[in-house]
DNA sequence: CCGGTTTCTGCGTTTTTTTGCAGGAATACC
DNA sequence: GGTATTCCTGCAAAAAAACGCAGAAACCGG
């Protein structure tokens, strides 16, 4: 085989996998991992693969995890928000959980809306804090450093107390079997206090958590009224949600 | 599996889910626990996640801070805050009010310090919250934008639920004859509800504010036990109080 | 066709990287 | 204050890479 052919088939498999092994490879084309290797050197010298040890990766698979600016997948996230504030009506009383989705429907929520703001989240209450027009109602107790967020019985007793027209639940993975799960015990009782008083849950998500499942349920799907994903609602990924009766946006 | 793949998925869960335990990592791509803390360590060194004990965070949801360029009078408020902080012992149940002398105490708690601070002003929590060795816990209420702290009934009914061993109340007048006064209704209920809740009140005031009256009364001086200046005790200025059986600082 | 040169390839050795493990130290939690 | 994780350090084994070298193939000019 010829080393141009071989450089060919490596730079193939590469686009084709995202990575390459070179133990793989040697096997597979019949040469010695020397061979491989210097390949691989010739073809990262190009610019064409990034050699890492043991084999080479794609320049694509490099750039997806270089989350460069701010918060992680925003254009999902700010997508998402723009259908969710679609939801939202002047008047409201709207309970919101925590979380960076959260947070960018804060802050692309129109300054004209009038509504009131109910959250636990202190970097989402300082969001809401900076808009002219709405009400902001904090809810108290002892404050989690990790999550930012108030937990304990007396954020469950006021969160009991109120009844709002919507809650906006940001989510950390949902299924379709499993429902909402969560990997904070503390936000796990919020958030189910949160479902429990609210008239209508919607659930905001992008699409990389929906199928993954974490270690403390919150509530099975049959509690969510709406689910909302960067996705257009017909996406195959959601049907499972549409076939458990609930609303994709 | 790669390494550079490996530390690619931990990025990703990472930025997903705002937090990852080493734990569970190390079940989910089967390695060492050893390997993921190598991984986590670099990563952090790059500055792509922050490591914590037992796994690591995402980076944008963690800053949280609040603008406080120019403080007014700055080192008056860092002595004052320094003098109040003497009061402190560990273990107690402190309970604040707002306002840029509180910021001061805030920001000038010495790291070990173990105590529970209790406070409805936003920016009062924020830097409180930053400290590793203090539980805080937040009055929720409706937020008053203007002075960013919680105002209302559910707020002066939660202060009145607990009996915190020491509550240093900022101060915007102080007058001989008409002890504190303050210029916003809401925040003085608030105030009035902390002095009657607390076993032991001690008042912030630099010394400009001394002899000042502001419209709407919060307590006599009857009512306070400790004033605490940037002066010193003996000053003339501050024989009134003094006199009126105040322990001045 | 032929000798010389260059390029390519494979092999053995050395060096580096990576990974897991054991222990003691540090830290968190109750 | 005591227990249980978690962390760090050094170390050793395995994998991979780098290096030098030699044989083989290709190339080239005469």
């Amino acid at each position: 085989m010829l080393k141009k052919e071989r450089q060919a088939y490596i730079l193939h498999q590469v686009n084709l996998h995202n990575k390459v092994l070179s133990s793989s490879l040697c096997t597979e084309i019949n040469v010695s991992e020397d061979t491989i290797r210097r390949d691989l050197q010739e073809l990262a010298e190009e610019g064409k693969v990034i050699k890492v040890h043991g084999g080479a990766l794609s320049h694509s698979f490099n750039e997806v995890s270089f989350p460069i600016s701010g918060v992680y997948s925003q254009n999902q996230k700010r997508l998402i928000a723009q259908k969710a504030i679609s939801q939202i009506q002047n008047g409201m009383f709207i309970l919101t959980s925590g979380g960076t989705t959260i947070m960018e429907l804060a802050r692309t929520l129109p300054p004209q809306l009038k509504a009131t703001f109910i959250s636990g989240s202190i970097p989402v209450i300082l969001e809401y804090m900076h808009h002219p027009n709405i009400e902001v109602i904090l809810i108290g107790d002892k404050i989690s450093k990790n999550s930012k967020i108030t937990v304990g019985s007396e954020a469950i007793a006021k969160i009991k107390q109120i009844k709002p027209d919507l809650c906006f639940l940001g989510t950390n993975a949902i299924d379709a079997e499993h429902g909402i799960t969560d990997n904070d015990w503390e936000v796990v009782q919020l958030k189910k206090a949160m479902i429990e008083s609210s008239k209508k849950v919607i659930c905001l998500s992008i699409a990389e958590k929906i199928n993954t499942v974490q270690p403390i349920r919150v509530c099975g799907l049959s509690d969510i009224d709406m689910l909302i994903t960067e996705l257009d609602p017909g996406n195959p990924l959601l049907k499972t949600f549409v076939d458990a009766g609930i609303h994709v946006l």
